[in-house]
DNA sequence: GACAAATTCAAACAGGTGTTTTAATCTGTT
DNA sequence: AACAGATTAAAACACCTGTTTGAATTTGTC
């Protein structure tokens, strides 16, 4: 944590341009982001990036490296969520992923990158799903099995990781229109908590409804 | 409904160039979109934009005014809402959404494009969140008020309108990564009211279960 | 200090972008 | 048929994109 604010301008110019190209990506994505504005932010030349890692694409995949590196599946490895209850297990995912992806600093570049991968896969599309978006899908997946009582592979499974999935990423990504639409959420420190008792609240519900609904409906396996 | 299939082609250059621009942008978003493409689509040449649109940006916000005009919240209030219960009125806004958004026809415009300026804000952003995504946000409030008793403007209304607008927006914006992660869900039609009863049962089961909660700790009014 | 490698820099490159220009063509009216 | 206006077409424009070049500068090593 305060390693972070020890590093705020890198010195030589490699580890400079990572620090601003993770902020450029992350706030506009990777095709909408210039290798003008990173070299600027970076105080480096144009011919930087492609000294360094060869083209535009090898800085991002570089940046994506990074992040998850330092701040991704080994993050929620680290918490042991198996050793917790699932109920439990799943407030801290929610929380982890929510502050990290509303923050300022390297951790929230991860989650922002994906979430303009959603909506606009670039050439790195294919590697960023496999190294980052699987694994942390798999991990929410087995927490969720466990609540449910089913596989991790199971489509009710499926259906309700996509449900938190989805309200953690549109936090994320949405703040300029819910700056517009809730002036009074500016996404403070404990505002953050909040929405993230929310989900959490409100997505366990989900989940104990919906697998009471699918055994009521039907007491076998269920396919879609 | 049986007139868009019987409109695939416009005759006139002007109305062409909206069609393709409607498929281009809610496909790629506004800046990725280029005229070029656009007008090679439409049969069209370069300059046809210009000419019947002044730019590039007076071709986006008249495909913005067609997609809400045709099947926005004109439909949305057509639905007649405030009629039914709050709970088959949460269904039917949900099961809208979707069906919209994941369809191939002009109706999918709508809901793309508006998750396109959320992940990367435009230049019409402005006017898009006032004329339409403002309203639809009301009436989602209105809905989720109902069944919560609470105020359209209470936080906690806010907050279960995001988490519902939240579910919708992903399973429409992430096909993608969808498409890689779960191979089976191939979002046909059957499948899409699987989602659509998912998202509905879960955030129904969540929103009373937010209500419920919140009076628990605290019974007055409660801001965040 | 001298040399070689690594690194930085300004400049230019090739390709793509939205837009404008100017002439050609079509359309409807008298 | 002839004219005027609306529409289309090809070409060029100015600007921005990522990338490369080749010389200048710094850095590390003997």
């Amino acid at each position: 944590m305060a390693a972070a604010l020890a590093i705020p301008v890198p010195d030589d110019t490699r580890a400079r341009l990572i620090e601003a190209a993770g902020f450029v990506f992350s706030e506009q994505g990777y095709r909408a982001a210039t290798v003008r504005d990173i070299c600027t932010r970076a105080n480096a030349n144009v011919a930087a990036i492609n000294y360094h890692f060869r083209d535009k694409l090898g800085l991002y995949v570089e940046v994506v490296r990074v992040s998850t590196g330092t701040h991704g599946d080994h993050d929620l490895g680290r918490m042991q969520l198996d050793a917790k209850p699932a109920a439990e297990a799943l407030r801290l995912l929610i929380a982890g992923m929510l502050e990290r992806a509303l923050g300022r600093d390297r951790a929230a570049w991860y989650l922002r990158i994906m979430s303009h991968e959603l909506a606009q896969p670039s050439e790195a599309f294919p590697r960023v799903v496999d190294e980052v978006i699987s694994p942390n899908y798999a991990s929410l997946r087995g927490v969720l099995g466990r609540l449910l009582g089913r596989e991790p592979g199971d489509d009710i499974t499926r259906l309700c990781a996509h449900s938190v999935i989805g309200q953690v990423v549109h936090f994320a990504a949405a703040r300029p229109v819910i700056n517009i639409l809730w002036p009074a959420m500016k996404m403070t420190p404990p505002q953050i908590a909040q929405i993230a008792k929310h989900i959490a609240d409100f997505s366990l519900a989900g989940i104990r409804a919906t697998g009471r609904n699918i055994v009521k409906e039907n007491s076998g396996k269920r396919k879609i």
